[in-house]
DNA sequence: TCAAAAAAGTATTTTTAAGCACTTTTTTGA
DNA sequence: TCAAAAAAGTGCTTAAAAATACTTTTTTGA
C-alpha cells in the first residue's frame, strides 16, 4: 500500500526517480514492471504495479464496445497505457503523450495513493490540495452512506 | 488511549519531542511508527499508531474512484499521509507540507485524543478552545441522539 | 540541589539530483 | 541499400541536500 507524496524532478531524459522506500515493495509487487496511464478526471497520470493494471484491463474487457462510452474510456485508458520498467536506479521514463498530459516540468509529485499513485506537476497538485481542503471545509460535499462510516 | 494537551516546541529540523509519558504505550502498539496526516475540518494534523492507521486505510480503499468527492478525499488524506517514525530521543519529523498545514511555527500542541494525537499550532489551539466552550455553552449545538445517551 | 526530560547543537549517513559517457535505435541522404 | 548522423535510451559517478543519530546544554519539577 502507497502513500504520501514525494516532490521529485523530471531529469533531461524525461526519468523520474522512485523514492527509495516505494522500491523494496515494488520489487517485491512486480518486479519494478508498471504501467503509467492518463486520469480521466484530473490532469494527472496514474501508475500502476503490474498485476494491479492487469486487474483492470479484465474490468476494461468487458465494457462493450457498442456503447460508445464505455468505448471511449477503453480508448483512453487503453491508447495511454505505457509500460515502465523502472531501470537500475530506480528510474522510470515518460513519454511524450503522458508528460503532456499532465503538463509535467521540471517539478513533480508522484502521490502514493493505495495501489497506484498519481504523478502531478508540483503545482497542479498544490493547487488541487488546496481547492480540495477548502471545498470540504465549506461543505460542498455530499455525504454518503460511505462517507459517514467513515470515522477518522 | 491518550489524553490531555501538552506544549511541546518544534526544534530548527521540524522536529517534535513527544512527552515521555506516552512514550511506552506508543512502543508497545506501534514500536514508534506512525502515521501524520492532515484534518480535513481544521487546521490541525492527526498522528495515528501505525495499526490504527491502517484500519482508516482499508476503509478508503473501499471508497470509490469513480466518485469524484470520494476521491478528494483519498486524494487529501492518503496524499498527506506521512510515516513518522519515533528516534531514539523519542522525536517525529514533521515535513513542509503538513506544518504548512496546521501553521505550525515554535509553538505546538499534542492532543491526545483515544487512538490519535492531534498536532495543532499553539495559538488556533487555544482559540479553537475557547470560541469551542463558548459554542457549547450557549447552546449552539445540536443534541443529537448520540450525544443525549452522553451522560456525564 | 539534584535528577530527569526537553531542547539545541554537532556529526554522520543516506538519499536525491545532476552531469557525463556509452549503447542502441531511428532517421536521413548518398 | 547502406552508411553516417542524430536521437533516444541506459548506466555510472559525483556533489549537494536531507534525514538520522549522537552529544551537550538548558530547563523544569521534585
Amino acid at each position: 500500500m502507497f502513500r504520501g507524496a514525494s516532490a521529485i524532478t523530471l531529469d533531461n531524459k524525461n526519468r523520474i526517480t522512485i523514492p527509495t522506500r516505494y522500491r523494496e515493495e515494488l520489487f517485491a509487487d512486480c518486479q519494478g514492471k508498471m504501467i503509467c496511464t492518463v486520469d480521466i478526471q484530473h490532469s494527472c497520470l496514474l501508475l500502476y504495479p503490474l498485476p494491479e493494471w492487469e486487474e483492470i484491463e479484465l474490468k476494461l474487457c468487458n465494457l462493450s464496445s457498442m456503447n460508445p462510452q464505455e468505448r471511449l474510456l477503453q480508448q483512453v485508458l487503453l491508447g495511454n497505457a505505457t509500460d515502465c520498467d523502472m531501470d537500475k536506479n530506480g528510474r522510470l521514463l515518460l513519454n511524450g503523450p503522458l508528460r503532456q498530459h499532465a503538463s509535467l516540468e521540471k517539478s513533480v509529485m508522484l502521490v502514493g495513493q493505495l495501489k497506484k499513485f498519481e504523478i502531478w506537476s508540483e503545482s497542479a497538485w498544490q493547487a488541487q490540495m488546496q481547492q480540495g481542503i477548502s471545498k470540504i471545509q465549506s461543505g460542498e460535499i455530499e455525504l454518503t452512506e460511505r462517507l459517514l462510516d467513515l470515522s477518522l
